[in-house]
Parts: structure tokens; C-alpha cells; sequence
DNA sequence: GGAACCTCTCAGCGGATTCTCAGTGCCCTG
DNA sequence: CAGGGCACTGAGAATCCGCTGAGAGGTTCC
């Protein structure tokens, strides 16, 4: 990981640690060309914006010495240098920043597992779809307003859609890693969210697991 | 660089060697066609208004001399000569003053890259037009005046029409990467711009996404 | 030096959102 | 079929967030 924002580094690389990926961490452009020269990785995460050599040049520098380490690529910027940008120099995947962890590793899991970017960002059970950069929800092409709570409660679902997650997984993933307050908010979550996406549509995708958790049907209910 | 304001010759200069660049800078016309002759650069920036050969000139004697390095020009806002004058006269492309940092360094490397000027840039989101070479806004065929910064941010949630964009990230790309103050700016600013392109119009272009930030509708609202 | 303009800060308001709490109902087990 | 545990529900309190008007500095242009 080529990062020089410290704070985000730190962050990142110990989340990386523990989500079982094994990180190396450069600070700044000269360094990531030559670790990346000298070592081999499964995948390198570059940030755009870094000392010495910014992003965009240490990806020609490493395509030009026939290094293709999948790269994904930190982009705090927005259209001016669009992800064509990224992706004419040969970039695999990139994300916006500020990022969703979640999607970090999993993108990073997919460009490790398959050798490119994960195609479809927007996550699909049955007729229910989340499209994860826009932040829409749809069922059935309608449009669904979330709040931020039970947007990110969905998402998480989603992500799992098909396993059981029990309150505490989604305590930790969704609210905060030390949130202490009552569980009964996921209950009350997954009525708001049930009332939105299941009851005006008679489904039924969130499922209760009694004892257990919530399980998100994949084929929607 | 070929400009002759001391200021802005000075801040283009250390932002372009930040972004990655090697810049040389010559403060009017003749050093630039001396310079432009004798060594072989990537691109060329030229202002208009020089001392001694004014940018037409320079560009003239330089395109007759048979250099075809890539140009791109800026010019004053108010000029007598328009751009087509610009590209009449062999300039790859060109910018208005004041123009925005960012896309002076998205043009160069777009002439760097593809050898050649970017693409019309018209964004358009229903009646609402943004013309970024130009620096016009209109909607439904009447020009909008914009200040500077209700410009940037415009621009910005055009070039993102359709996504939602956090705050931290318009204070980010409109304001500074290292901007500390308020972000109740953006509300302000997104409050102005409503006022001049959505109030008069009777439309609503910009939403607010609660939580989230805003997102200008490819619509137009 | 003044007028017009631009940028940004500030504080108050009101609605949306988040969370807590207590009561209810349902399921499973014994 | 009784009881306990777990999930569901409605109400409401607390908090957050965006909107708004006013106005203070700064700049530019006469």
C-alpha cells in the first residue's frame, strides 16, 4: 500500500492486517516503484496524491518496467481525472475517497481472486438492487429513499446476502466497533427497513433467525 | 510557461511541479520563442497577453517555424479575440482566466497523453448547460452570471450529475484540499446556486441526499 | 475613498433521524 | 400449557443536520 496520509494509513494498513491480508506499507512514490520492483505483491493500493511521485507516474513507471501487479487506485479527485484516467494507464480498479473499508477489501479480494476490477458494484437479491457509488436502492425499478442508518444496515445485509448475521456482527459493522448501547436498535433498524422495502412490496427478503440473527434472501423473499 | 503576471506565473509554476511536471517558465514572448526553438517540451502553456509578442504572435511564428509541440492557451476573459481565434491559429487548447487549477492539470495531460485537446466539454443536465472552456452556465437558452466559487462547486456536481457528493468531498475539489473552516459553506454555496438556477426556473436540480451531501439531477431537476 | 461584490462565519430554527424504553406477542421447551 | 426468552412494536426524547438571514472582512473597480 503506497499512502501518505498517516492517520488513513495507519487505519487502513490495521484493517487490511486484520481482515488477513499481510501489508506492506511506502509513504511515498520513489519507495512504491522500487519495493514494487524489487518484491512481488498480489495486488498494490496506490494513492494519487503523494510525495515525490505523484500516482498517475508511479503506475506508468511500473507498466513501463513490465510490472502488472494489479493496481487499485486512490482517487481523492473527481472528474477532471476521471477513472478513464486511471484505467488508460492501466489501473485495474479504483475507489473514491473517503471509502467504505468494506469495499476496499472486497474489491481487493476480487482483483487478488480474479486478476481484474469486480465488475457490477451494485448488488442485486432477486428484484431488490443497491448500487454502492450512487447509494441507490430500487426494488422492482422503484426508487427507495433510505436514511444513512438503514442504508448502511442494507448494505451490510446485502454484502451477506444469503448468510445469517447475527445483532453484534451488524453492531460492529454498522454502527460502530464500540458502540455499547442497547441491541434492540438492529430490531428496530430492520423494522424501519422491512417497512420500506418488504411491506409496500408484500415481499418478505429480510429474514429473522430466531436466536440467531437476520439473513438477507438472495432471491429477495 | 510562457506568462507574464509574476503571481499567477508563480503559483501555476509550483502546482504544476507538485502535480508531477517538470516546468520551465519564461515571462514574455520572445524567451518563449526562443525557448519553444531550442529545446522540445511536452506542451506548451501560453498566455495571451505578453510583453514584447503577445501569445497569437508567438504561436504564429512558432506553428510557421514547423514546431507542432501542443499548446494550450489562456486568455482573459473579456478579449477581443475569442477562441476560435485560438484555434484558427494551431493552439491544441485553451483556458479562460481565472480558470481552475485542476483542469488546467486534466487539460495538460489530456494533450500530453492523447496528443491532442480533450473532447468539447459541454455538460449538459436537462436545460442546464455548463460550457467549461468557456465559463458559461445557462438554462433553458438564458446565461446564468456565477461567481467563482458557485462556478467550481456547479462544475463539480455536473461533472458528477447523477451521484451523490459529500460535502467533504466538494469542500475538497471546490474549496482546498486543505480547507479546515466550516462546512456549512457548502450549504451556503449550494444555497446561492439554487437561488440563481433553480428559484427563477422553478425547478430542482440540486437535491439534498440527508446524511449523505447533494446530487445534482441529470435531469435538471 | 466609496460602492459593489464576493467569500465566509455564525447562530437560531425546525424537521429528520437516531436511539431508548416499556409493553406486547410469539415460539420453544419442559 | 406455563414460563422464559427473544423479537416486534409504538411512542417519544434527544440529537443531528441542513436551511436561512444577517453581517463581518476582503477585494476590485470606479
Amino acid at each position: 500500500m503506497v499512502e501518505d496520509e498517516l492517520r488513513l494509513a495507519d487505519t487502513v494498513h490495521r484493517g487490511l492486517t486484520d481482515a488477513g491480508f499481510v501489508v506492506e506499507l511506502v509513504h511515498d512514490g520513489e519507495n512504491a516503484v522500487w519495493a514494487a520492483t524489487e518484491h512481488s505483491y498480489d495486488v498494490i493500493v496506490l494513492d494519487i496524491m503523494l510525495p515525490k511521485l505523484n500516482g498517475y507516474r508511479v503506475l506508468e513507471l511500473l507498466r513501463a518496467r513490465g510490472i502488472w501487479t494489479p493496481v487499485l487506485m486512490l482517487t481523492a479527485k473527481d472528474g477532471e481525472y476521471d477513472q478513464t484516467d486511471a484505467f488508460d494507464l492501466g489501473a485495474d480498479d479504483y475507489l473514491t475517497k473517503p471509502f467504505s473499508f468494506l469495499v476496499l477489501v472486497a474489491r481487493l479480494r476480487a482483483l487478488i481472486r480474479r486478476g481484474g476490477p469486480e465488475r457490477p458494484v451494485v448488488l442485486m437479491a432477486g428484484d431488490l438492487s443497491l448500487d454502492v457509488a450512487r447509494r441507490r436502492v430500487e426494488r422492482n425499478g422503484r426508487e427507495i429513499t433510505l436514511t444513512p442508518r438503514e442504508y448502511g444496515l442494507l448494505e451490510f445485509l446485502m454484502r451477506h446476502r444469503g448468510d445469517t448475521v447475527s445483532k453484534t456482527e451488524i453492531l460492529q459493522n454498522v454502527w460502530d466497533p464500540a458502540f455499547d448501547g442497547d441491541p434492540n436498535v438492529v430490531e428496530v433498524y430492520v423494522r424501519y427497513l422491512r417497512k420500506k422495502i418488504d411491506t409496500p412490496f408484500a415481499r418478505h427478503a429480510i429474514e429473522t433467525i430466531r436466536g440467531m440473527g437476520y439473513r438477507l434472501n438472495p432471491e429477495g423473499g
